[in-house]
DNA sequence: GGGCTGTGTATCAATATTCGTTACGATGGA
DNA sequence: TCCATCGTAACGAATATTGATACACAGCCC
């Protein structure tokens, strides 16, 4: 499938002919001829009815048309997605994020973002709540956990690795746990909406239940408990990384498993080019990411 | 940009190598190469980082993935938009319509499917306001209005031409308007979040306000009211159609413009494949409506 | 560290494909 | 009726694609 047939296909429903539409789109008669027919040769349907005076859709033309300006729409946006260099990144910019991720890593890259762009701003929404990004009008939203399938385009920024903490006080008093099942003896500071944390062992994903006397709603209410002593937390490397470097938190080993890691995905509508100003925060964001230590792997969407 | 290499590029981030990627697709790794290098040219940026031994993606190539995919998912539901022949529709058809058109043109429509595919259950949804096709789980709506952008694929099904009527006693009481200024000496019946009536005027646009003493915020009721003898309507053609042949209600013609024709749209979630369900219902609209008399012409989105 | 394996790619001639020109039947308007 | 214009068939010439061969390279195991 030849997106310059696609091309040449919507110019002939507006220029009413094949001829014209050649025309405007400087090809020959000939080539217009082939493209048109290669393309429904490759679909298998006629496209167009053709009289040598009139040209119309067919009802198979009629269902494709639309497609075909997707199409082109898309491969638009693919191109913008790679070439937004050389423009200025300008205009306002609408993000959301997760309120514990944003406080702490979205907020401050921003500030250093609109330093380096003068000409953009910056309206950063945070919600624990998933959000309708096409109906919000965001255009860049940051999300960590796996997501369901949808008219989105979301790209992987970087890993998200997850580990188990508790503060010295709570292991001095309690121990820490040393493998997988030592964790039901112990407290473990949960999510109301999620029992379960998720663990690697011996390359195969484990989902254990866990639970204790206290649950939140709120990451940022996890890690508080979290640092007051009340249990041993599952939050990721970056909501935790400056208490384990000045010592309020420690991480916990397992012998037996590891926390499962997730990563960390822009996803952004798609269609309509990727504005030079996501690109780039895109960027900014997946180089600050990678400088912190979390290495962007590859894989998949 | 060729979606061969589209698809060369997902399977290589999965497979680890190129040589390996074109093994699975049965291509000759030389092809694999230069179908690669090919789509970079032409992106003007390198997509895999490669070391003869270790393959990753650049930024580049991390940023243009996802639209990799997206772009392939795209195809499928083009193709499938065409050639959904040969798959008989099965399952549950979730349908969208306007009240009126739903219970005048839809809903005896539905009849007939359902009864020509006995596999297929329908839910048919009418409602007056604006619904999320995405988020309410629709597969297919029917669509009226020039409809904004956004991540849809709206496929014009018919003409949809408009007309003003009113009721022989109206027009014996206080005469038919003869051209576009005499509607202000008449009771125009609006909807009330629309007080102003579009028409076609030598090749152009116009918009004139109207009134009366009559608004209301359902179609239905509009043509009630005209009916009753309250004022002029201006309506769609198949709403009125029945009313015009039995009398209850007559055409005014304008001697200097006509309605403003819109379209009839059918929309639907663009990729994951279009189902055989939606293909044939959008074909047996399209076909309803036009031996109905409403042509079903060419042009845009 | 030296085979050894498997990778990514340059070269090149054979092959297939594309390209534009010319030509022709068809069609509607002057 | 003539004429302009449309869509496309035919056919060499120009161009691009293809696969085999070859080669440089990086990691691995012993």
């Amino acid at each position: 499938m030849d997106f310059d047939a696609l091309t040449l296909l919507i110019e002939t429903t507006t220029a009413g002919s094949l001829a014209e539409a050649a025309r405007r789109l400087r090809l020959s008669p000939m080539k217009a001829t082939r493209l048109i027919s290669g393309l429904e040769e490759e679909l298998g349907v006629r496209l167009l009815h053709r009289t040598t005076r009139a040209l119309s859709l067919t009802d198979d033309g009629l269902a494709f048309l639309p497609h075909a300006k997707v199409l082109l729409d898309e491969r638009a946006a693919a191109l913008a997605s790679v070439q937004g260099a050389g423009v200025q990144p300008t205009g306002l910019l609408r993000l959301s994020a997760s309120l514990a991720f944003g406080r702490q890593v979205a907020a401050p890259l921003v500030v250093d973002f609109m330093r380096a762009w003068p000409q953009v701003q910056v309206d950063l929404k945070l919600t624990d709540t998933v959000i309708d990004i096409v109906a919000d009008g965001i255009d860049l939203a940051i999300r960590i956990a796996e997501l369901r399938d949808s008219d989105l385009i979301a790209r992987r920024v970087a890993d998200n690795p997850r580990l188990l903490v508790a503060s010295p006080a709570y292991i001095e008093q309690f121990g820490a746990p040393a493998s997988l099942s030592d964790l039901s003896r112990h407290e473990c500071l949960t999510n109301t909406a999620m029992a379960h944390w998720s663990f690697r062992s011996q390359g195969r994903s484990r989902v254990i239940k866990v639970g204790g006397r206290f649950t939140a709603n709120s990451i940022d209410a996890i890690h508080e408990a979290c640092r007051g002593g009340l249990g041993i937390g599952y939050l990721s490397r970056w909501d935790v990384a400056a208490d384990l470097a000045n010592g309020a938190l420690r991480e916990i080993s397992l012998g037996d498993a590891a926390p499962e890691p997730l990563a960390i995905w822009a996803v952004y509508p798609s269609r309509h080019m990727v504005p030079a100003k996501v690109k780039f925060f895109i960027d900014a964001l997946a180089e600050r990411l990678k400088s912190a230590g979390y290495l962007s792997a590859s894989s998949n969407r």
